[in-house]
RNA sequence: GCUCCCGUAGUCUAGUCCGGUCAAGGAUCGGGGCCUUUCGAGCCUCAGACGCGGGUUCGAAUCCCGCCGGGAGCACCA
């Protein structure tokens, strides 16, 4: 049967059941993320582990969403754990970090259970470090930094590698003790000095490092590196499925060594994403960090941050940057994506509930000639809404117009819209009141002023009509032809909002 | 250079494990139209992709081999 050929198959077919021939088109339904290996309802415990450097940003978004969501899915626990050994010179620890970060996670809805702290830890990898040292598998190297990776390249081991275990961990002891200065002593793990991957040679898994820390101070200087910290606690905690990017892939590798040796039975499974990128956007904590010292950002909200504070303020909602993550699912990929798709993916959500209001930046003066009296007139608040009930906008015959338009439509006749129709000038002649086919322009009179913070850090300054003055903060509105933006500050002087996208 | 990972429309993604209902689905972007007193939303519509070359098979996006392209790691950072 099989050879026949699919035509032969089809015909013979048609003649004994015609009606499985008829074209299936499953529905595709919502988009799902695969399940996740050997997880079990109920049992399923992930971890989130920012390094507080400085707040969450949308680079980190794609860590959070996704174990958040299979929490969620699976009815898990989330563990807080803030990934604070003492890092490096160039990515120090900030002590208001911390809450930075978890302001973001609340703000994005993410529902962590229990907050733990590398840094109370420490013991517990001392601990685990002497059991591997005792096992012959690692030991304390004195090598300095540049003939280690020398080595490394040469695939060459170094005298350390077969000292005996006493020596060594005598050697680790006077680490402790504090006998080593930084930079003169690490413990490195036994893998294969000739291990095809240079990567995976010999690697550090503690250094010595006498800066302060913010929450343990000076009580501990020798600090683990975050793979051998992670195969303590993934295993004492009992991870079971470890989401990372896969730049970490290799940190994989190190803790299954580590259970290896030390004959540790539960073990996460490791899931990898791709590595998110964003178009025309450079992400860097540190770098956004010395700008705010210089007072070249505002501050940990500015929009030029990308923090997640940042993005609140603009008005993104966190449901948005949810379905704008989970849209990339659990690839492999390394994608590069302009932020349009979050702002599309936001201004679904956003568009019911903005209410709509004329602003008009760099406004010019218009008088027009010829306007019968009319002191008011009616606009919707929302033309998708007419129940939500009409704006009054006060007018006149002194309006001002946005220069954009002016300088565009100056001459031609225009409608301001939901007034009149004028022929545009700085002495503008009244031609009707109807509504007709022509370009529409916003208006104002009796104007607030009005501040627009751009996604640049730049600022449209104008005027918006007199209902703006009496928005609340946090209010999301769309200035007609504008774009949405959330309202940020309101006093009697001027109203300041953040422009969300168009 | 070495190791690992990944290649479906401009972008993101479903499908790839278990080859045929895939003449490849969705989203976004772009074109056109309708609607609308916004350049927003909504509705309709058009355009657009299996990196390349071999092989296996009646049949390959899916399996195999080779190539090409992209990314990550190769820190006493995380």
């Amino acid at each position: 049967m099989n050879d026949l050929g699919l035509e032969t198959q089809r015909a013979e077919l048609a003649a004994i059941a015609p009606e499985l021939l008829e074209k299936i088109r499953h529905d595709v339904g919502p988009k799902e993320l695969p399940p996740l290996p050997d997880a079990v309802d109920a049992a399923v415990v992930l971890r989130l582990a920012p390094y507080p450097s400085g707040p969450l940003h949308i680079g980190n978004a794609r860590a959070f969403v996704l174990n958040d969501a299979y929490t969620k899915r699976y009815h898990g626990k989330l563990l807080l754990v803030f990934d604070d050994t003492i890092g490096s010179e160039e990515k120090p620890l900030l002590p208001e970090a911390f809450d930075q970060v978890k302001e973001g996670l609340e703000w994005a809805g993410v529902e962590y259970g229990e907050v733990l702290y590398k840094s109370d830890r420490i013991p517990l990898h001392y601990e685990w470090a002497e059991k591997l040292l005792a096992t012959g598998e690692a030991y304390v190297c004195e090598c300095d930094a540049e003939t280690l990776r020398k080595n490394r390249e040469a695939m060459r081991a170094c005298v350390h590698r077969i000292q005996d275990v006493d020596e060594t961990i005598a050697m680790w002891k006077a680490m402790l003790a504090g006998e080593y200065g930084e930079g003169e002593a690490v413990v490195r793990l036994k893998t294969d000095m000739a291990h095809p991957n240079p990567a995976f040679r010999d690697r550090v898994l503690f250094r010595v490092a006498v800066r302060e820390h913010p929450r343990v101070g000076t009580r501990y200087r020798v600090w683990p590196m975050l793979e051998f910290s992670w195969a303590v606690d993934d295993a004492l905690l009992g991870i079971t499925h470890v989401l990372r990017g896969k730049d970490l892939v290799m940190e994989d590798l190190m803790e299954t060594r580590i259970w290896d040796i030390l004959q540790v039975d539960r073990r996460p499974r490791f899931v990898h994403f791709g590595i998110l990128r964003f178009k025309d956007l450079e992400l860097s904590k540190s770098r956004y960090r010395k700008e705010i010292a210089e007072g070249r950002l505002t501050g940990i909200d500015d929009p030029r941050t990308w923090t997640l504070q940042s993005l609140r303020r603009r008005g993104i909602r966190p449901a948005a940057l949810r379905e704008f993550v989970l849209s990339f699912g659990l690839s492999l990929n390394d994608i590069e994506v302009p932020a349009e798709t979050l702002y599309a993916e936001n201004r679904k959500m956003i568009d019911k509930d903005a209410n709509r209001y004329f602003f008009v930046p760099d406004p010019v003066v218009v008088e027009i000639a010829g306007l019968p009296p009319i002191e008011r007139v009616k606009a919707p608040l929302h033309p998708d809404f007419p129940g939500r009930g009409v704006r009054e906008i006060p007018a006149g015959s002194k309006v001002e117009v946005a220069r954009e338009d002016f300088t565009k439509f100056r001459g031609q006749e225009v409608r301001l819209k939901d007034f009149c129709n004028v022929v545009l000038d700085h002495r503008a002649r009244f031609i009707s009141m109807a509504n007709k086919e022509i370009p529409k322009i916003q208006w104002v009179t009796h104007g607030v002023q009005t501040h627009l913070v751009m996604p640049d850090g730049t600022e449209s300054r104008g005027l918006s009509e007199p209902l703006v003055g009496s928005l609340k903060v946090d209010d999301v509105v769309q200035f007609e032809r504008v774009g949405f933006a959330r309202i940020d500050h309101v006093s009697k002087a001027e109203v300041r909002a953040y422009f969300a996208h168009r």
